[in-house]
DNA sequence: GCCGTTTTCGGCCCGACTGTTTTCAGTCG
């Protein structure tokens, strides 16, 4: 078992543990566990051989055992009597928003509910309501999640999120009666997809404040109005709701609904022990009992005793230790950024030429880009070849001439084929002035293939870095199949960049994927894959994973002036 | 079941809302 198999595992003894109505105290270790093991940068098996499991805060004597187990023999005793107790099944009807252990938990024991499909039946048949503490609501309840679990109103990406968010922001902005006016949540944390939208306001008039809201152009529904909060649907079937508080308490308002949860859980832990107790209204002294209000998140974290932590970092990753302690990092920012290495013409699959790509670069005032149409065996049969791309290149020149504004350089987006050879020979990637190499076939090779083409690629000289590294496509297509650790450790070592793809639906790499390849000093780099000049936009979102990752600009290669870029391109091969 | 700037025992994040109740458990964020 790896570590994701061991954190899933504890993941479900936690679970379990639920339905049988279990101390939640020991509940909340094993999910801790989970946590703890899925954040480990080595092999639990390696702690595991240096008998240091126990060193892992959140994993004692107990839980020790059962990963020990888990890891040696592939499963726990402690594991298979929970779930002799409880069906699969029953665990899924957790699933449903408003459907808790409890529920669960009586549904199967009175009334024998194996699973989501019997749960509808039992609510609709009225057998659910006679059972006592329940009624006729709850029933209620349980149908119209189960109506809405059908229509799959799952969570949206970031980049279908945010201009919605901005465009009904800047609406909201016209109306005099808001004052301050920001996104919390999922959003502001610019996690990879959004549940629901919360906006925080302050307002010298909330009454017209909230008609402008569930007045906008973009509403769909009303869900609910009030004085200080207020639900509306959008067009485009996105839940917002909007809470209007003091100005007083927007500080810890907004701090609040940011989130995570898991921060805040540390957060409060981490208050608590300094005789502090926290929620959205404030700090209270837990001797005096006196509450303190902040208008600003500055201030109350700088009252806890800890640096201010920028949202992207919130996920219980360290970042109150490091606040404490003054080692946040200063994170990348999108003005660090100095130009693309991943764009596409019409030459290969792009929308737009080659001069208007190089002209939307110019106008986002970068100093260099890398142009990277696709090599000969992509699957849709519009990559270069080598004869094309020399053609390519002669034209370029005559682009130089007309944009001396920027720098371009000559590059190639290039097939990692199937058994790890590359689409062109050295002599012509030596040509290049760039090289990013990816793969775009062949994803369900097993983890020993597919890692052996990657590290191929990773390993020849002339390939400058690795695109989109795990092919994942957020909520359509899984990361195929591979050892990420060993890829971290040949890009390290073979001075070879990762790339954080800024498309809403790859970034790739993921966050955390990422931070663990800069602890390992593997150099990234954050670009758009522009297919047209308006996708030159979506670097945000790249660079908001390297925040998530906390990267610094130098971390980051194209951050770098292009002279710098020159001279780590000219690195000396290891 | 874990953990320690008050602790090796006695704590463990906080509040809002809902539905069922008549004082509170369950669920959520």
């Amino acid at each position: 078992m790896n570590n994701t198999d061991v954190a899933d595992a504890l993941s479900e003894i936690a679970e379990l543990l639920e339905l049988k109505d279990e101390s939640s105290f020991r509940i909340r270790a094993y999910e801790n566990a989970s946590k703890a093991v899925s954040n480990l940068n080595e092999d639990v098996q390696a702690l595991i051989e240096r008998d240091e499991l126990t060193s892992v805060k959140g994993i004692g004597k107990s839980i020790a055992e059962r990963v020990e187990d888990l890891v040696a023999q592939g499963h726990t005793a402690y594991l298979d009597d929970l779930r002799a107790e409880f069906p699969a099944g029953v665990r899924e009807l957790m699933r449903i928003p408003g459907v808790g252990p409890s529920l669960a938990r009586r549904a199967y024991q009175e009334l024998g509910v194996l699973n989501i499909e019997q749960l509808r039946a039992a609510a609709e048949s009225g057998a659910l309501a006679e059972l006592p503490r329940f009624g006729e609501k709850s029933a209620e309840n349980v149908i119209r999640a189960l109506d809405r679990v059908r229509k799959r109103e799952s969570r949206i990406s970031l980049g279908k999120a945010m201009p919605v968010v901005e465009d009904l922001i800047a609406v909201l902005q016209e109306c005099d009666a808001f004052q301050d006016l920001t996104a919390a949540g999922s959003l502001r944390r610019w996690a990879p997809t959004i549940g629901d939208i919360d906006l925080m306001a302050t307002s010298s008039d909330p009454a017209r404040a909230m008609e402008a809201f569930v007045g906008g152009p973009q509403v769909r529904q009303v869900l609910g109005q009030g004085l200080t909060k207020s639900s509306i649907l959008t067009d485009n079937g996105l839940q917002v709701d909007l809470r209007i508080v003091e100005a007083e308490a927007f500080g810890s308002l907004v701090q609040h609904f940011t989130g995570s949860r898991d921060h805040n859980i540390e957060l409060r832990e981490y208050a608590l022990a300094r005789g502090l107790s926290l929620n959205e209204y404030g700090i209270t002294s837990t001797e005096t009992r006196e509450i303190q209000a902040f208008s600003d998140e500055v201030s109350f974290y700088r009252a806890l005793g800890l640096d201010y932590i920028p949202p992207e970092l919130r996920e219980a990753g360290g970042e109150i230790e490091a606040a404490g302690n003054g080692s946040l990092p200063t994170l990348v920012t999108v003005e660090d950024i100095r130009g693309d290495l991943h764009m596409h013409s019409d030459w290969s699959d792009g929308a737009a030429s080659i001069d208007e790509m190089i002209q939307a670069a110019v106008d986002r005032g970068y100093e260099y880009v890398a142009l990277t149409d696709h090599s000969t065996t992509i699957g849709f049969g519009n990559g270069l070849s080598a004869e094309q791309l020399v053609e390519q290149g002669k034209l370029l020149e005559e682009v130089r001439k007309a944009h001396p504004e920027i720098k371009i350089l000559t590059g190639t987006e290039l097939e990692i084929k199937r058994d790890g050879s590359l689409d062109f020979p050295d002599e012509v990637l030596a040509s290049l002035d760039w090289v990013i190499a990816s793969v775009h076939s062949g994803f369900n090779q097993t983890e020993e293939e597919m890692t052996r083409r990657v590290l191929m690629a990773i390993e020849n000289p002339h390939v400058d870095a690795i695109g989109h590294p795990t092919g994942r496509l957020i909520g359509r297509r899984e990361p195929y199949a591979l050892d990420l650790e060993a890829v971290f450790r040949a890009a390290a070592k073979n001075h070879t960049a990762l790339e954080i793809n800024s498309f809403p639906d790859r970034l790739d790499l993921a966050d955390r994927h990422a931070r663990r390849a800069r602890e390992l000093g593997v150099m990234l780099t954050i670009n758009t894959d522009a297919h047209a000049p308006v996708n030159f936009e979506n670097i945000r979102y790249g660079v908001a994973m390297a925040r998530r990752a906390w990267a610094e600009p130098s971390n980051v290669l194209n951050t770098r002036s292009f002279d710098e870029l020159r001279k780590w391109l000219s690195r000396a091969a290891p």
